[in-house]
DNA sequence: GCAGATCGTCCATATATTGGACTTTTATGC
DNA sequence: GCATAAAAGTCCAATATATGGACGATCTGC
C-alpha cells in the first residue's frame, strides 16, 4: 500500500479519478528537487505506488510535455508545458514582481539569501529567491521547491501562524516526509513552532541542514485576501547569533511593510476582476 | 467520438494513460481563456469528451489544486498549484526576465502592445505582455494563453520558419481549431505564411480580429539550444500601415539583437533582477 | 568482467473509469 | 412572474482501462 504522507486517499476521498491524484502527487514530488531531478526508483519511494504504474503515468506524462527524461542519467524533471500552464494560472496581482526589489534589497543589506514563500496546503513553496553578496552561501532551497510545511525558515513562520489543531493536523500528516529529512521529527518540530511564536520570528538552527541557519516572518496580516507568504534569510550558522538574527529580522521587517504597501496600490489593473473561488 | 484537433489519440499512441492526455487536453482548453474561465459545456465541445467525463476529471483536479471553479459563474480556470509547479519548471534561463526590459522599450517606443510568443509543439503560448501608452489597445492574447500555431503575429513568424512539411502538418491538424476562429481557413494560412517569407515578417491584417494587426519576427536563429521564440506588435489596423509596419519590425529587430547578445552572457547562475512586470 | 541494483516490459486480472439516462439548477423568452 | 429551454450536476451497470506481480534488460560500482 501507501508508505508515505504525499498521497491523498484514492477511495474515500473526492470522487472523481484515483489517475489525477496519482498524477499530482507524481509532480508534487518532482518539484521537490526539481533542479538535480529524481531517479525512477525515489518517486517509488516518495509515493508508494509500484513501479511500473510510476513508469507508465511518468510516460503518459512526459508525452504531453509535463514531464521530461534526461537521456543520459534518465533522472526525470518537471516539463515546459508546466512552465506554460503555470504562466496562465499566475495570479492575477503579481506577487513575485511585487515582491522582487525587496528580495533584493533584503539580500543586498544582509549579504545571504533572501526567500519568498507561498503556502501550499501541507506544504511552503519558495517563490523567488536572491542571493547577496556573501562568499558562503546557503542554497538548500530553490525557486520552486516544495518542502513539508515547517522544514524551511519560511515554512516555519507560516506554520507557527496557524491554529494549534491546524499545526497538530498538519505536523503528524507530514510526520513520514519531516522523518525523512532526518534531523528533524514531529515532537521537535512543535518546540520549533513554540519558539517561533515566543521569540516573534520563526528561527531554525541546524535543525535541518547542518551548518545552515535561517529566520522567516510571515507577510500580509490581517489580509485574508492574500495566500499566506513569507520572508526569509538563509545564511550559515556562524552569521546568525541572536543579535544578527534580530537585525536580520527588523530588515525583513520593513521590507514586509513596502511590500504591504505596494500590493494595496496594485489596483488589479487589466484582467478580469478576481473570481470568487471554492477550494 | 473526438470531435476537434486538441485530444492526443488516446489508443493507438503512447501506450500508458488515457486519463493523463485527458488531463492535459483539459489543462491546454483552460490555458486558451484562463481570464474570463470556461464554463463545463465549453469544456466538453473544445475537447470532445462526454460531459460526465470532463465533470469527474475537473472535480479530481479541483481537489489537487490544478483548477479552481467560480461559485457564482461556475467558469472553471486554472489553479494555484499550477502557478507553483510552474514556479519549478521554469526554463534554467530566465527567458522572461531576459526579454523583459526589450518588451518594455518595444512597448514603449511603439506605444503598442508588445508580445513574447513560445512554440509549443502545435500551439503557440504568451510568455509575456507589455502594454504601450496608446489609448486603444489590441490586447487579444494574454500571459499564458495557448493559440494555434499561425493565428497570432508571434505564432505566424514561428509557423513561417519551419519547414514546408512541418507547415502542413501543423495546420492541418489544427484545421478543426482554426476554423473556429472564423475568419482564418487553412488555404488563408498557408498564404500567410508564404508572404511572411516573402516580406521577412509575419503580418496579419484584421486576419483573426476585425480592426487589429499585427507584425512579428523569430528570434534567436541559429541557436538551436533555445526554445522557438518571437516577438510580435499588436495594435489597431489603422495604426499599421506598410510604413509603420517596417518600422516596427526595425524596432524590434534591433531589440532581438540585444536579447540575442543578453542570452549568450547569460552564465546561468542567480537570476537578474526580476521584471517589474504589471504594465 | 562480474555482482547488485536499477530500469524497463509484459499480460492476465479486476478495479476504477466510462458515458447513457435521469434530475436539478440556472438562464431565457413571453 | 411563469413557462420553457439549456446547462450543470448525479447515478450506476458495463467494460475498457489501469494495475502490479513476475521476468528480462541495462546500468553501475568494484
Amino acid at each position: 500500500m501507501d508508505s508515505n504522507g504525499y498521497l491523498p486517499s484514492p477511495v474515500g476521498g473526492v470522487p472523481g479519478t484515483q489517475s489525477v491524484s496519482r498524477m499530482a502527487a507524481l509532480l508534487r514530488v518532482l518539484a521537490t528537487r526539481n533542479s538535480v531531478g529524481l531517479r525512477l526508483s525515489e518517486v517509488v519511494t516518495a509515493t508508494g505506488l509500484e513501479r511500473p504504474t510510476v513508469r507508465r503515468l511518468l510516460q503518459g506524462l512526459m508525452h504531453e510535455g509535463f514531464v521530461r527524461q534526461a537521456v543520459s542519467t534518465r533522472r526525470y524533471f518537471l516539463g515546459r508545458a508546466l512552465f506554460e500552464l503555470g504562466l496562465a494560472a499566475s495570479p492575477d496581482f503579481d506577487v513575485r514582481g511585487i515582491c522582487a526589489p525587496s528580495l533584493e534589497r533584503i539580500a543586498a543589506q544582509t549579504g545571504d539569501t533572501a526567500f519568498l514563500t507561498m503556502r501550499s496546503a501541507f506544504d511552503s513553496v519558495c517563490i523567488d529567491r536572491f542571493e547577496g553578496s556573501y562568499p558562503i552561501r546557503a542554497l538548500t532551497v530553490e525557486i520552486g521547491a516544495r518542502r513539508a510545511l515547517g522544514s524551511t525558515a519560511g515554512g516555519l513562520a507560516l506554520l507557527a501562524k496557524l491554529s494549534d489543531p491546524e499545526v497538530d493536523m498538519i505536523v503528524s500528516a507530514n510526520a513520514q516526509r519531516l522523518a525523512r529529512y532526518g534531523s528533524i521529527d514531529v515532537l521537535r518540530l512543535r518546540g520549533m513552532v513554540k519558539r517561533a511564536r515566543t521569540i516573534g520570528y520563526a528561527l531554525n538552527r541546524n535543525d535541518i541542514v547542518e551548518g545552515v541557519s535561517g529566520v522567516g516572518i510571515t507577510l500580509g496580516e490581517g489580509r485574508p485576501d492574500l495566500p499566506d507568504l513569507a520572508l526569509s534569510v538563509a545564511a550559515i550558522s556562524s552569521r546568525l547569533d541572536e543579535t544578527r538574527q534580530k537585525e536580520v529580522v527588523e530588515v525583513m521587517r520593513a521590507e514586509a511593510a513596502i511590500i504591504m504597501e505596494r500590493l494595496s496600490a496594485w489596483h488589479g489593473n487589466h484582467h478580469a476582476p478576481a473570481p470568487a473561488v471554492s477550494p
